[in-house]
DNA sequence: CCGAAATATGAAAAAATTTTCATTATTGTT
DNA sequence: AACAATAATGAAAATTTTTTCATATTTCGG
């Protein structure tokens, strides 16, 4: 996941980095409303924690503008209790949800995974820890460096991270990844596997596709 | 546009599917409510044309299905006046928009346009004509044929669809598509061009992609 | 430990795609 | 009509992707 942090207390943001870092996310800080805004046109995110009080524009008005101009992006608004009278007004103003300060880090984590699991049913994009797979570039990303994938290699990744923590054979991948009827007799499902794990490794993976000996695979996502 | 009539009326449902054919798209009839979710379930149409009063299944029953199972497709209601006391009780089960009949095609057609141009911006696939580009699985489809294009064709084709009937020059396709920052010194974009146009033809489609000499390329789709 | 089965790996062949090349066709101006 | 510029076309070369092939490595059960 790919997390655009906007908070001008720089104690709050550095913590909330280390911490989502650690658990193999890709973080970026802007430290104003405006620096929020030039990042989000710069490059795309997964999420946006704001701040509801910042210098040169304000969480509210980062909120209004992004909705205004069609922005999409899953925002969670990072409050004082003081700050809102009501939940409605959070969703006023477009953002999906809001913690209040001071919040626990647990608590960050769940309305995170929570905010972007609701909007992902639409995504064009699928997230396994640092990493982005973007459905209709066909690229993968790892927060620094995008690559695009041949089909197959692409093909392959999605039907994985689709079926993330679920055993799959290879009769299974050879029917819905290649469309085939019939297990091949030459072993390119091996060798494809092959080439999109140094792929991965090349950009830093840790082991994602294990091999289940004579069942198949699994690629293991322990942030899901 | 790849549009679902479920009708059980032939008359309406034939005269709704030669219009909307000579119109340029690509219709199927289900005559029941089942035979409706069975296409849909066969296959993926952009729009769904809904009585409200069927056999077998009511086209309620198979709106609020539908929604239940999570699916988006947009569709609108053809109900007779007396069917409805208030356009709220539509919204409640799911449907986009209705028309009573009867009704002239001119406002199916209106109406059609403007529930899937509503529903666009989310859309996973783009159309024109009877065409459907899927931009998730890099193919093009005329209804009843799928071909997969080579990357570069597909690129150019979505390029063209996101900027149709607009002027596009050759530079802005070397920048934006090839991601050169120069003119190329070789002809390889015609030549793309051609292999594209080739690859329409094929599928049966009249000249979307028009040459303006000295200027460069416009994407025709007079539907738009 | 051994052997068979399953899987990983690297190289090469086959196939597909992209780009280069050369020529023909079209357009617009004089 | 002639000419230059622009664009279309087909073929071939270059590049990339996919699959085949052969061998090495790993796993598991006896």
């Amino acid at each position: 996941m790919k997390i655009l942090i906007a908070e001008d207390d720089p104690q709050i943001a550095l913590s909330l980095k280390k911490n989502l870092t650690g658990e193999g996310h890709f973080v970026v800080i802007a430290s104003d409303g405006e620096a929020a805004l030039e990042e989000i046109e710069k490059d795309s995110f997964d999420v946006l924690l704001l701040d509801w009080r910042m210098p040169k524009r304000s969480g509210i008005e980062v909120c209004r503008q992004l909705r205004n101009d069609g922005d999409q992006i899953p925002i969670i608004l990072l409050t004082a209790l003081t700050d809102i009278s009501k939940k409605v007004e959070v969703l006023e103003v477009g953002a999906d949800d809001y913690i209040t300060k001071p919040f626990s880090f647990d608590e960050v984590c769940a309305r995170l995974k929570a905010v972007v699991r609701r909007s992902g049913s639409k995504s064009k994009r699928l997230t396994f820890g640092k990493f982005r797979l973007d459905l209709i570039a066909h690229t993968l990303e790892n927060g620094e460096e995008r690559i695009k994938l041949p089909e197959m290699e692409f093909e392959l990744l999605h039907y994985f991270v689709e079926h993330r923590n679920l055993i799959i054979g290879k009769e299974q991948l050879s029917e819905d990844v290649w469309k085939l009827t019939f297990l091949p007799d030459t072993n390119f499902i091996e060798v494809t596997i092959k080439n999109l794990r140094k792929k991965l490794k090349a950009l830093g993976s840790v082991n994602y596709i294990k091999t289940i000996y004579g069942e198949g695979y699994s690629f293991i996502d322990d942030e899901e």
